[in-house]
DNA sequence: GTGAAAGCGCTAACAG
DNA sequence: CTGTTAGCGCTTTCAC
């Protein structure tokens, strides 16, 4: 019995053929001397780590976490390991990147980025590794990506404020430099078009990408003339700000104005009112992430792809209702 | 100019001397060919991988983003990569065990756990890697930890409740099997019998470690004769549920019941009302917990580390306000 | 069917 | 002061 002989056993190679009694005191004694082989040794050899890397801007971000929770899944399915970063760590430390993704320490990176702060490190990684864009769409055709569908998310949330007969509906969108930004304006404006209602420019008001800048974002459509009865909010976190806006002006929530928010997330339910969100399959945005990271892996062509299922869906809670003053039945 | 030197060179040696023209020609060329070594190989070679684990208990939980931050800056700041595991899929998964724990994939790993689900693995990982529990105290020698002061952190939400006037305070305490458990629930009595006031049993109810949890511990608090006015709450999530609880119910924040969570997070001043917390030095802890891990490895023996400063704080907000009927002013 | 040996890419020790 | 070389622990090919 050799060590050749041994690695193969354990590593359960079927080619291998040596008495069954010999391979059961091999893995016996494995188990006893409770042996892993070791990493370093093994990856230099098979130059392949078995570790993917996700790199997540703002790890607590709780509207992503099942982005997480999905990529972890799909890694563990395919015999792989996943491991998180901070992406503006990455982004901005040099000696960082290097360590983790020009020395491969990893095997491939999925990038969730909000800016595209990240821009400058996806051509410098796709050199080196397998990159795939998650939640955003890649600029870059040897690097991969999926998002899911912002127009429809954003076309049920208006819909849902225009049966329950708003007319005036305003729109906080996330930063522009973000491509999510533009598809998801699309979905409020067509939403708006398909009414029969003209989406005007002064309801349109950036919010950032936080709850502060919701917040700013509502204070002034509120000192708005004409001030809309509803608002849509590129994301829940949005909507979160705009929803204490109004509370300091002391607007009642939904009474005098419905907010609704893109993006379902564990403490929405716990709000006070309720925020009702359009939830997107961000689980299964995880999980192919990872398959097409995967697949580049073994060669095929980086693609980009829409994730349309599950579709999205309007959870209604308490911060959205009836129009005041609407002739609205509900 | 050989192999050796190279090396030598762009690891910055001081001991080698060599022409200052060929140090530059080699560093320009490692630039140039945008080189850094190999991950595997350097590890290998070094034993040592220059990464740290942090293996989490849900990943976005937003009451331990800062425990997160400070161990980044740390880590990178003695020139290590932090990265993040799902702390159940480790303690779940053998094979991800094997693979970045018992492999040493890894240089040290830093535990945070909600439940004891850890204790198992804990036992396992000390005989390979270096390991600090993060916010739990180690019930093994083996493995060192940081706490914060979790005692003075319910003594003070307790007394800023006691201060308002309120002598009916109940406790909505975390699982009992988390060893923070028993500190806080000690901070209250203490608070409360240092007041002049007699504990409750029937003012202690378990609300878990969720939102949901703290929904029904305060569910349970409403349907108590002589109820409380103010209330305990042993972390924010559980906080947040009782909020949610008392608006079901018709019970006005905080105009009939005052509530105080343990440990400040993103959206807490978001909330309708605001929610008054009481902040721990969190990111210290990451910072902290890092060092004790890097310690380790240079051969200190483990120890265990009650941070007591930066010191609780009390961020007063919205949902605690004057006993209802008390004499007290404000 | 089994065992020996090459070599992955790097660093550190040592010989020149 | 610089260049050569051994060897980290593993897998896999090749010779027996």
């Amino acid at each position: 019995m050799s060590v050749g002989a041994v690695s193969r056993a354990l590593s359960a190679d079927k080619t291998l053929s040596i008495r069954e009694e010999t391979r059961e005191r091999i893995l016996g004694a494995a188990k006893m001397l409770n042996y892993s082989p070791n990493h370093a040794a093994r990856s230099l050899r098979m130059s392949s780590t078995g570790l993917i890397g996700l790199a997540v801007h703002d790890v607590s971000n709780p509207l992503y976490s099942d982005i997480v929770a999905g990529a972890q899944t799909a890694a563990i399915e395919a015999g792989y390991v996943l491991t998180l970063t901070d992406a503006d760590v990455l982004a901005t430390d040099e000696e960082v990147f290097r360590r983790l993704v020009a020395s491969k320490a990893i095997d491939g990176i999925l990038l969730q980025t909000v800016d595209n702060s990240a821009d400058s490190i996806i051509a410098k990684t796709a050199k080196t590794l397998p990159v795939v864009m998650v939640n955003a769409e890649s600029p870059n055709p040897e690097v991969g990506s999926v998002t899911v569908d912002d127009h429809q998310a954003a076309l049920l949330a208006t819909n849902h404020l225009l049966e329950l007969g708003h007319r005036k509906v305003a729109y906080l969108t996330i930063d522009e430099h973000e491509d999510r930004a533009a598809r998801r304006l699309g979905g409020w404006r067509d939403a708006m078009i398909d009414a029969g209602l003209v989406p005007q420019a002064r309801w349109i008001v950036n919010g950032g990408h936080s709850s502060e800048g919701g917040m700013r974002a509502m204070e002034a459509i509120i000192s708005t003339p004409e001030m809309p009865t509803a608002v849509v909010a590129a994301n829940s976190l949005i909507a979160l700000g705009a929803m204490k806006a109004c509370q300091a002006a002391g607007l009642q929530v939904p009474d005098q104005v419905s907010i609704v928010g893109i993006h379902d997330f564990p403490t929405a339910a716990y709000l006070n009112p309720g925020l009702t969100v359009v939830s997107l399959p961000l689980r299964q945005l995880g999980e192919r992430a990872v398959q097409l990271l995967l697949d580049q892996r073994e060669g095929k062509r980086p693609v980009h792809e829409k994730l349309s299922a599950p579709a999205a869906e309007v959870i209604a809670r308490g911060s959205t209702g009836p129009c005041p003053g609407s002739t609205h039945l509900r």
